[in-house]
DNA sequence: GCCAACGTTGGC
DNA sequence: GCCAACGTTGGC
C-alpha cells in the first residue's frame, strides 16, 4: 500500500466539492512525472488532498477507489485518470508553511518537487503529517 | 541531441 | 501581480 499526495486548486475543485460528490475522477493531468504517479496506485492506496493557490494547506485524506483508465475528457490516450472518494477531513489542516518548518519533511516532494501535481508520500512523511494535523 | 525560448504552475 | 522553477517545444 502506497501514498499520494494530490493537488487540487480550490475554485476548481475543493475538499468540499469532493465529499458534496462523495466521488470523483482525478482528470487534467498533462505531466508525464504526474501520469507516471497515477498509474502506479493501486485500489486502496491514501492520498493526502492538498489545496493549492488559496490555503495552500492539506486538508483531506482521500482513497483510490479505482485504478487508472483513459481519461474521458481527451481522446489522447497518452492520458489517465483515477477515482477518489473522501475519506475523512484532517482535524487540524497542515498548511504548506508547518511542513516547510518540519526538518523530518525537508526532502517531500510537496517542497523538492514543488510544481508535480500528483505525488508520492512516504509512509514516515505520512506518519509525521498526520501527527501535525493532530491526529 | 543540445539548448534557448516559451508557457505554466504555484508560492508569496 | 510578480517571479522562480521547471516542463515542453522547436531550431539547428
Amino acid at each position: 500500500m502506497s501514498f499520494w499526495l494530490i493537488k487540487s486548486e480550490p475554485f476548481k475543485y475543493s475538499w468540499d466539492q469532493f465529499v458534496a460528490d462523495k466521488k470523483t475522477y482525478w482528470d487534467g493531468v498533462r505531466n508525464y512525472a504526474a501520469r507516471n504517479n497515477l498509474k502506479a496506485m493501486k485500489k486502496g492506496d491514501l492520498a493526502f488532498f492538498y489545496h493549492s493557490n488559496e490555503g495552500v494547506e492539506i486538508v483531506g485524506i482521500a482513497e483510490v477507489a479505482k485504478e487508472f483508465y483513459q481519461d474521458p475528457t481527451t481522446t489522447e490516450d497518452a492520458w489517465v485518470v483515477v477515482d477518489f472518494k473522501p475519506v475523512r477531513k484532517l482535524k487540524n489542516p497542515v498548511p504548506l508553511a508547518r511542513v516547510k518548518a518540519d526538518p523530518r519533511l525537508a526532502n517531500m516532494a510537496l517542497i523538492k518537487l514543488s510544481r508535480l501535481s500528483v505525488q508520492p508520500v512516504t509512509a514516515e512523511e505520512w506518519d509525521i503529517i498526520l501527527e501535525l494535523a493532530g491526529e
